[in-house]
DNA sequence: CGTGTAAGGAATTCTGACACG
DNA sequence: CGTGTAAGGAATTCTGACACG
């Protein structure tokens, strides 16, 4: 109710190595190239979040088509900004109907 | 996209301390009553989802209210016993609806 | 009843590095 | 470039039990 359980980082690197199929060295090597950020809990264990699952498992079928880091990431960094856009749309959206259901 | 994360157990007991300010101790208490089923992986390490933490969280406050833990497990029995007749009117509106939008 | 704790073992995760290609 | 692996250490988690109340 208070959280957004797609993103929250509370996943190991073992249950992520179950959902996706991956090894653990695929998966940190996709941190190495900044393609996911888990978060580190106090002693620097890995924690993923659902949306990192999901992130992973597109890359690595990138990657199985051959694409390569960069070309990834560049891919990922679009789409980003993409769905900011996006996102502004729809709170300019949000703020018209708030004004002319207060105005009038 | 495919599944229920709100559902879906892939948090260790470590987190859930870090979730709930509860001890293993007292998260474990609740599994021994019945409270709580988390999944267990191979080795048999305890794997909660976002719904058995929430669940905890409420344990924890009636806990606190002085209710013993069979009442708990009574209340919760009730409740979702509520929540499975509700589920079945919806499906059966649901139903009709798909009886009326076919038919006429 | 609900929770703390010490005990000993088993499995996890981490980093830096060498390897192959 | 992307991934496997052996290496050694640090932290996690588990169970059964004794304790207090």
């Amino acid at each position: 109710m208070t959280d957004d359980y797609k993103s929250k980082k509370v996943i190991s690197i073992g249950v992520v190595k179950e959902l996706t199929g991956l090894s653990e060295r695929q998966i940190r090597y996709n941190e190495e190239r900044k393609l996911i950020l888990p978060d580190r809990t106090a002693n620097g264990t890995r924690k993923y979040s659902f949306s990192d699952v999901e992130t992973l498992v597109k890359i690595a079928e990138k990657r199985e088509e051959g694409v390569q880091s960069y070309e990834i990431s560049q891919e990922m960094r679009k789409e980003k900004k993409e769905g900011e856009a996006q996102m502004r749309r729809n709170m300019i959206r949000g703020q018209l109907n708030a004004h002319f259901r207060t105005k009038r």
